[in-house]
DNA sequence: TTGAAAGCGCTAACAG
DNA sequence: CTGTTAGCGCTTTCAA
């Protein structure tokens, strides 16, 4: 130990074979005598020995590992607890970890650290990048793009870019919460929406806007929120101003939900009974509040891991043209509507 | 860039230096005539020249990362949604940027994925790692420091080992709890206390029984939880079995807290009026909870913080003797107590 | 099937 | 202050 760790030549000396030799049963090449293989196993059981990952890596040009960055957040690090990213994560983690590839978390909430996400990528520090934007404008992409870096999105990006990404169907999410709303009856409906900078936002509004004005309901009170539960709740304050006799809410997503069913409670509304609330993305919140949450289900996990797959996937055949893969939103009927 | 990235010796040709010189501007060694040094990140700049980091590595034995594992969790990879862990990633990732390393995520909640993580840090994949058990009779840190890989642990091991820890004062907490609660002239109070095979939650039973007993109160009432939503609620009903006049109720996080009020609700309890709550950590539930929580927070982000600086100051001088930093709750009155 | 040898790109003595 | 020169530990032709 205190000559540093065995290496290859080690191994090879008490095998009494090459280093070539060793470097094939380690790295299990056909090609080597099955009496070979046993001694070398042996050699490296007896010695310890753990191949070095930057003396690999130098030759292979890969590293085993992905940066996962969260890109764009203004937020700064609160993005961790946000239930969102945790999914995304959890996914991601899930995914890679069957495929002996790990994540490397990064955060690119400013220019520089942008800068630093493309130069820890263009150095090789990792193979390629998971990426997932909180603004239509985050220049990332682009920046990953031009520097040859294999990257995959979570979600379209603001401007269209030759990179591959998953999403759902944000627009059919807002139709299916249009539509429970509309048959239950409701008649007085407003929305939470996302910050409207960001396209999801944009597409779960519009999508829900075209199923109302389907059923009859041209124009939706609407409020901008940004996705947390102060901006939440403060929408729904306004929609409630706006329209007193409101009795039903669509929020983009499970956090200003929560927020608003908490502000009609305060208001002495009771939910459902007088104002029907309808979330988007079926995480934590969702069950957390009470009464528990109708919302949009979006499959956060196997989208992730569907968007570490085509990384994987883009890594093994370089050079194949960028692809999208759109996943399907459910409604989760619960107490709240 | 058909033909590889820029390397130094590129680099070195076009600034008519020595790879040498170059290397030394790239790290900023002094004893470079500043003239050179003009000329050579001219050349930088022109080549788009970018470090290798595997060669680098290869020489300096250091990779800039560390492995961020959360390990010993049965529960897979729902931690990741946790906000405990959220915080505490929150806290790594924002002080290790300011050093330029980057945390890699491993999960180590099976014998393999230990193993795999051993041997990952063992490749020198990443120059040490952050540890956060989620149970006692994890056997990950003895492994880790068997294997020689430096390791700083989130909270007091089960078993005591020579590894440097960052902890918060739990019993002290557990003492906060109790004397708010008397002092609040409550005088049925019970707990749900966390999974009793980790140190943090026995501590804070005992922290919290300790008071009680010196406020008169020889016994009291307790139901273990799994620090889970669904464990507290459960905990919360076998409380309310055992002793209907409950009138508070201390839970070893916010989690379990918020279901406990969930459940007093269901049972038609006012809280606080009827049953005082507190719960630990100050967490997003805390705040999202109806009412809000009152608390005992743990500095998570801080503590976090301080684990990964342990960790840089021992990967800066190795050797050193494994220390321990002990941070004070501190309750935050809110109001369910 | 195996070994010899040539690097991968970089840092760090060591000279000069 | 700068260049030369050894490697770091591994993979991978290329011969044998």
């Amino acid at each position: 130990m205190s000559k540093g760790a065995p290496t290859l030549e080690d191994v090879a000396r008490v095998a009494g074979v090459s280093r070539a030799t060793v470097s094939r049963v380690v790295n299990g090449t056909r090609n080597v005598d099955p009496q070979l293989q046993e001694t070398v196993r042996n050699a490296i059981e007896q010695t310890g020995y753990s191949p070095n990952r930057a003396a690999r890596s130098l030759v292979t040009r890969r590293t085993g590992t992905v940066a996962l960055v969260i890109s764009g957040a203004g937020g700064g690090s609160d993005v961790f607890t946000d239930p969102f990213f945790g999914r995304v994560t959890a996914g991601v983690v899930d995914f890679l970890r069957l495929h002996g590839v790990h994540p490397v978390l990064m955060l690119a909430d400013s220019d520089q650290a942008r800068s630093e996400v493309v130069e820890f990528l263009r150095q090789g520090s990792a193979d390629g990048a998971l990426l997932v934007s909180t603004h239509s404008a985050d220049p990332l992409p682009a920046r990953l793009l031009a520097a040859g870096v294999p990257a995959v999105l979570y979600a379209r990006p603001g401007t269209p870019i030759p990179l591959s990404y998953v999403d759902v169907d944000h627009q059919a999410g807002g139709r299916l919460a249009a539509d429970h709303l509309v048959a239950a009856g409701r008649a007085n409906i407003g929305t939470i929406a996302g910050p409207l900078d960001v396209p999801a936002s944009q597409d779960r509004l519009a999508g829900f806007r075209d199923a109302m004005a389907r059923h009859g309901f041209p124009y939706v009170p609407t409020a901008e929120g940004g996705f947390t539960a102060e901006s939440g709740a403060a929408a729904m304050e306004r929609l409630l101003a706006e329209c007193p006799g409101i009795d039903a809410v669509f929020a983009a997503n499970d956090l200003m939900a929560q927020a608003a069913v908490f502000v009609l409670q305060a208001h002495g509304k009771r939910v459902p009974e007088d104002v029907a609330v309808v979330g988007f993305d079926d995480s934590a919140p969702a069950l957390a509040c009470r009464p528990q949450l109708t919302t949009v289900r979006q499959p956060v996990e196997d989208m992730a891991a569907a968007m570490a797959d085509l990384l994987l996937e883009s890594l093994e055949k370089p050079g194949q043209r960028p692809r999208s893969i759109i996943f399907e939103p459910e409604l989760v009927v619960r107490a709240s509507a």
